[in-house]
DNA sequence: AAAACGGGGGC
DNA sequence: GCCCCAGTTTT
């Protein structure tokens, strides 16, 4: 699949997008209510969590503390407490409150605004730091999850075998004003149609454009 | 390169 | 009961 085809690809999928009804509660259809640091937190929470999931933690954590000032004065079981459900919680706990405490004491209370500093901060990888580039900068990001990586290279377009070499390589083929549509849209696309395991690829609106690659089953 | 971190939900 | 989920860090 060249350039062209993606971007192709792309159109089609945000018009249909509307018609899916998507889980993207927590991280999308809320950012505009959201701080950066509640995106971040946010972020850390959904790691290897369902959305719904992470919406719930996110909430009941904000309850307590929706600033890195407040974060910082929660213990860490309180903080493990409140995102119980999504699971990883101790490991996020302590990651959610030492990100807290260098931001309040090394960046007076603000969450960095460039790759590099959002990558020096503990529990913050290339997925969550382009994530937050986006969401909360409005800068252009290739982030580049589970579903992006399947999708991309199911479609034929690259052909990578991690998500950062994905990474990679959409930033060299796709035009920096597609960046930030990539992920919300292949994402949504993922949990709904293009599953992993078994896509609905009857119901699939670019599947005329798709090399299938890896597919082994679909309905 | 592989293991560890983890509860919840789908089947 | 078994497998997967908007990953990252450590071994």
């Amino acid at each position: 699949m060249d350039t062209a085809t993606f971007i192709r690809v792309l159109n089609i999928l945000e018009k249909e997008f509307p018609k899916w009804n998507a889980p993207v509660v927590s991280l999308m259809a809320k950012r505009e209510h959201r701080t950066p640091f509640q995106i971040l937190i946010s972020t850390i929470i959904s790691l290897r969590t369902k959305d719904q999931v992470t919406a719930e933690a996110s909430e009941r954590l904000f309850k307590l503390a929706d600033n890195p000032y407040d974060m910082l004065k929660l213990t860490e079981e309180q903080i493990a407490k409140a995102i119980y459900p999504a699971g990883f919680y101790r490991n996020k706990a302590k990651t959610i409150k030492k990100i807290s405490e260098i931001i309040v004491k090394k960046n007076s209370g603000e969450v960095p605004d460039s790759l590099e500093e959002l990558l020096k901060l503990p529990g913050v990888g290339r997925k969550t730091a382009n994530l937050v580039l986006a969401l909360s900068f409005d800068k252009p990001a290739v982030c580049v999850d589970i579903h992006v990586h399947r999708i991309t290279n199911r479609l034929g377009f690259v052909k990578t075998k991690t998500p950062e070499e994905t990474e990679k390589e959409l930033m060299k083929k796709v035009p920096v004003e597609y960046w930030n549509r990539i992920n919300d849209l292949l994402v949504a696309f993922g949990q709904t149609i293009c599953k992993p395991l078994s896509p609905l690829c009857s119901k699939c609106p670019v599947e005329a454009y798709c090399e299938k690659v890896g597919v082994v089953r679909h309905r």
